[in-house]
DNA sequence: TATGAATGAGGGTTCATTCAT
DNA sequence: TATGAATGAACCCTCATTCAT
């Protein structure tokens, strides 16, 4: 009544990766746990020794996809390089995630509201969790807010509304990972340039 | 878009616009039928009176944003004016739609994926349609693209690759419909000139 | 995709009498919406066009057993007859509900746990249902209570303690929905009779 | 019932109490082996260390109650006091036993029809215990029956239907594991006494 | 047109149980 | 003995869809 698998046991981090790609090429609500537990030749049931459930699936794939780039962005921030050449490297390694780790990345782009939708709902550690995630997604946004602040401080970058500025820049990045295809014509590297060029140019004096 | 029948029933116009609504909160897939009945006062077995099914009811709400936006789109390419002239008022009107109406520009952004997912099924005539409209889609990219390669081939922008630009640039704009709050710091307006400043600027010498 | 049922529709009462047969037999847990559904042919889903889940169900079930035998105790309560004739009576059709339909006596019985085990579930409304439902089962124990009582205040009963006396009443009866079988040795009517002296019996001085 | 190992390591006795109390708290369907594990520090899987499957714990558990009841009461049989001094003490114990040991007692009144449930599965061994429980079942039944009968042989007890009044004495003695608390107003020995009187006065001429 | 009732399909989740370690 | 990982089976419930009225 309980068979085992030929191959050793898979780890949340096996799975995490699977439930990111599944869950950008099919969305949220229309990924069955099935469809995920495919993925790493497990049965829907045993999903459930790993994760609470499906929200918090959903919630620790995106923490996943978040601290990876937060973790690439802030030694960027922290090191002593003007704010436009920091701009620049920022927009590049993300760029770089999100074309390395496209689920990742449109994950992001199109499950949030799927996060909020549950909000309210659930354990109060659950809706701790949650009120966590959201708020390392505004210090990531932060990031970016700070860097071009300090561009503008500095007269380095013209003067423009930092908030917007930076949801501009931050829905360009999001995009990508929707129309981002690995065997297009151009690569990560290449993309991540030139929307860097395009950013930096308007905010050129 | 805005005629009023003289009687009291309900049309497909009113649904659409519900549903656009509803879609735009909730999501293609979390969002049921019943939903979109109850918001304009009806079962949803009623629905399939005037859509054959969701899937025809989401292609005609994406119909309906898309054709909106592209018919205010062209009179701006049809003009005289100068390339920049055009894409600042393309991004104008653009950005204004959505923010007038989110429901269209969200529905957009977020369920493509969902007719995508729905494809190869389906009579012939609906995989016509969504034939269609997917040209159409293309279409209108195709709109922000021929602007900016003349423009490019003017002399008027400096050299970008045109369909990364045009992908930036659309990715900024989807954005904008997930993150507008009608009562927010800035109204679409303003919020549209900082964005056309933005990717003029970008793509200044 | 849709199958119409060969006779004509059902009712809620039909689905509580069924509930409540399959309750009885299976108990709550045991039980599933297939189960009660397969009672009044129809699918597991369509029970949930009457009952808005199982916890509802069985509520109403709960609900309509108590308010039956309650109507039938309320009469002989505002009669004018002596408090020995009316606890007498009161057994009676107490005993005679409970053989007559011993699924809503069972149920009683058995589920009442379980309905408290969803306390504090749900939504508002379901909340309030329920702790009415816990007044009305109050107030039928009161019920029997308040004859005891008056029997004892005037003599008529020897001075026992009213609550642990109605207990002791309560139990036996409810134990009659466990082992009676319609097809035993005596009738409702006879073992109404029965029980009705045993108690009386034991409230003489 | 009650000796103590050496070691620290649980046996069956203290999982049959947990599971005892557990079972009494949820019922036999709303309990699942990791909450009985639980309550003995261990893991659900652990319990097939001890018992055979969920049945025989349950099993275990309402033979360990009867035992313990059967096991008071038959001194009391055996001794050579008067039919109604015999009656009272056996009430006596036999609600001090449920009232100390709740669990036992709800055990018994809730869960027989989860055994009998499970009646014809199993292997034949597993058959033959759970004839023989509801044999000892019966024989606990019988303790009281006989007793009775006695007493209305030797004119003691008013000419009763034993098998009916022994149901309505058991019927209320199993409810007080239902609603018993022990922080109520009454203690067991107090509640004993006056179910005895009760009772006894019930079989006076 | 509108809807109440019904249903097949399926999704999330739980759970008793197994087995390798 | 103990357990972590895994699973088949089943359950509750939802939903798009149909059809008679």
């Amino acid at each position: 009544m309980a068979r085992k698998p030929a191959d050793q046991s898979v780890n949340q981090q096996d799975i995490l990766i699977a439930a990111a790609d599944v869950l950008q090429r099919n969305g949220y609500e229309a990924t069955t746990m099935k469809d995920i537990a495919a993925e790493v030749n497990l049965t829907a049931a045993s999903l459930y020794h790993h994760f609470k459930n499906k929200d918090a699936l959903l919630l620790a794939v995106l923490e996943a996809g978040l601290e990876l780039v937060i973790s690439r962005l802030e030694p960027i921030m922290r090191s002593d390089k003007s704010c436009d050449q920091q701009l620049r490297e920022m927009i590049g390694v993300h760029i770089i995630s999100l074309t390395e780790n496209t689920a990742v990345g449109a994950a992001m782009v199109f499950e949030i509201r799927s996060l909020m939708a549950s909000n309210g709902s659930g354990s109060a550690a659950e809706v701790t969790r949650r009120k966590k995630f959201f708020a390392r997604r505004d210090y990531f946004e932060n990031l970016y807010r700070q860097v071009i602040q300090k561009g503008v401080e500095q007269r380095i970058f013209r003067a423009v509304d930092v908030p917007i500025f930076a949801k501009t820049l931050l829905g360009a990045h999001n995009w990508v990972s929707v129309w981002y295809k690995p065997d297009g014509r151009l690569n990560g590297q290449q993309i991540a340039t030139m929307m860097a060029d395009t950013f930096l140019q308007a905010l050129k004096f």
